[in-house]
RNA sequence: GGCGGCAUAGCCAAGUGGCUAAGGCGACGGUCUGCAAAACCGUUAUUCACCGGUUCGAAUCCGGUUGCCGCCUCCA
């Protein structure tokens, strides 16, 4: 069986077939950059990661675009005088807005590359495709889909006899104004309740470009349509986003564009549920708003952060505290330690063989107990990790078999090729769970190696105090010794 | 008001009709160790929010109740 996801649309878990043999074409909802992503937002980003992951696994070519949102959407659509987010945010920061947005990209980068997420093809901003986005409000009107109302172009949400098919809503059980964010005078402008805008003229604006219909502003969802389309194509093959995404912005994405083109937007669409923090919903005032550089300075390991959020299913809601993220840095650092003492077993020749093999020399084809043992788990642990990852990204799943992988190996206590085997297999699932981190060199690598030399003299020399002095203050600077019959090693944790 | 999702051990989380309800973290006991750490072995859910129903058989299907979460034009 192939590779299985639940697409938005049919509300089914499907079999994946791209448009085209061999490649795929992605495209991932972004951040909008008036502030710190926060771990619900990177929940999302680090699906997009484990889909282009598994799929390179699989050997498919992938274009992968995500969008950076740096303009600024919604200042009259609020009953509360609505400022809008860039605005402010640029405002109390004392920034340009634009100053602002390339600060927050920047940072975002940073925690992409903190979570081990790799990058995309492109990630193109909304600011700097207004031109497109006009083209395609002008096409929209002259297709008398569009139309001006006052001040803002609309639309038409009657002309798209689809809209509604992808969030699985019929267009007579949407309450109007049920969100409480639109004006009566909103309303009154519009043909359907459910009309949305492409255009809003407004000369105060903060962030505002010259088009047909006056200096204002783009509708929020045409960035997508314009930019996916821009990128990879008139059919995308999958778009994901968080599950609030789906109504009104990815309907609305595909409303937009497919009059248009007149192909189908997105053959799969792809949304994750929200995360919660501490049993709720997360909220500032709440104080269970977490952001990844906020938890790093905390001392979390940001691969801990990884780990947690792809381990549950996406789309079930996966609950954040600090007590699963501790939990889930031990996981790390027990698979990270398995991998590199296998590596070192690796580097060790291969014991002699245990009950009776192997009596002659090394050309004699009988492997050990031991080695049969591993290589038996590599191949069952291959295929069920694969079969569960392709399964609609059951990530639980896979490290529940593992786990279990480990401890047979471990069982088995394998040295040589063996050993560098069941490390190998491991290297290779890690493709698509990122989170083995290639080991960095540090400056007082050599110190450490030192002061573990001159407790294993200390010991031989059955001088415990000194040994166990030294042992705690390594221990002081986050490093673990651990001893065992071949020597002592030790690690950073 | 309308539409939808979820509820499994101290915590996180697989499992969606049938062998002993995965796995991780934590805790406790053991082997190993100078002591630790790591690893391994064992214990930690007679039971899957609650009540009723269908079935030879239900965590899994159906109905109801409670709680939490999401969407209904800012939101991952």
């Amino acid at each position: 069986m192939g590779i299985r996801f639940k697409n938005t649309m049919s509300g089914r878990v499907e079999e994946f077939v791209p448009l085209d043999e061999g490649k795929v074409r992605m495209y991932h909802c972004g951040p909008t950059v008036y502030t710190y992503a926060h771990i619900g937002n990177f929940r999302s980003f680090l699906l997009g990661d484990l889909l282009r992951r598994l799929l390179e696994f699989h050997g498919y070519e992938v274009e992968q675009v995500m969008n950076i949102t740096d303009v600024g959407h919604m200042t009259v659509d609020t009953h509360d005088a609505g400022e809008d987010k860039m605005e402010k945010a640029a405002r109390e920061s004392g920034k340009s807005p634009m100053e602002m947005a390339r600060f927050y990209e920047e940072a975002f980068f940073g925690d992409l590359d903190a979570l081990n997420i790799k990058r995309a093809m492109a990630y193109p901003r909304a600011s700097e495709h207004i031109e497109e986005m006009i083209e395609l409000t002008g096409a929209l009107i002259e297709k008398g889909i569009g139309y001006q109302s006052g001040d803002a172009i609309l639309y038409d949400i009657s002309k798209f006899p689809g809209y509604g098919q992808l969030s699985h809503k019929r267009l007579e059980d949407l309450q109007a104004g049920a969100g409480g964010r639109l004006t009566d005078e909103m309303m009154a402008a519009k043909r359907n309740p459910g009309d949305f805008r492409l255009w809003k003229t407004d000369p105060n604006h903060v962030l505002q470009w010259d088009s047909p219909w006056g200096r204002g502003y783009p509708g929020w969802h045409l960035e997508c349509s314009v930019m996916a389309r821009k990128y990879l194509g008139d059919t995308l093959d999958i778009h994901t986003g968080g599950e609030d995404n789906i109504f009104p912005h990815h309907e609305s994405e595909r409303a937009q564009i497919e009059p248009i083109t007149g192909k189908p937007f997105v053959r799969y669409w792809i949304h994750n549920r929200h995360l919660m923090c501490e049993g709720t919903k997360m909220s500032k005032s709440l104080g269970n708003f977490y952001t990844v550089r906020g938890l790093v300075s905390e001392g979390f390991d940001p691969i801990a952060i990884r780990y947690l959020l792809i381990s549950g299913h996406y789309q079930a809601s996966l609950n954040f505290t600090k007590e699963t993220l501790k939990g889930a840095w031990e996981s790390v650092v027990r698979i990270r330690q398995f991998v590199s003492r296998m590596e070192e077993a690796a580097a060790r020749p291969a014991a002699a063989a245990g009950g009776g093999s192997d009596g002659g020399g090394a050309s004699s084809a009988g492997a050990t107990a031991s080695e049969q043992a591993v290589d038996a788990a590599i191949e069952t642990f291959m295929k069920q990790f694969t079969e569960s990852i392709d399964d609609d990204l059951n990530v639980s799943k896979a490290l529940g078999h593992l786990f279990d992988f480990m401890r047979e190996v471990n069982r088995a206590e394998p040295t040589g090729a063996a050993a560098g085997r069941a490390a190998e297999a491991m290297r290779r699932v890690d493709r698509v769970l990122g989170i083995l981190k290639a080991e960095e060199a540090h400056e007082d690598d050599a110190e450490i190696d030192t002061l573990v030399r001159e407790r294993e003299d200390a010991r031989a020399g059955r001088d415990f105090a000194r040994a166990d002095q030294i042992r705690d203050e390594l221990a002081a600077r986050g490093i673990v010794i651990e001893d065992s019959k071949e020597g002592t090693r030790w690690y950073r944790k």
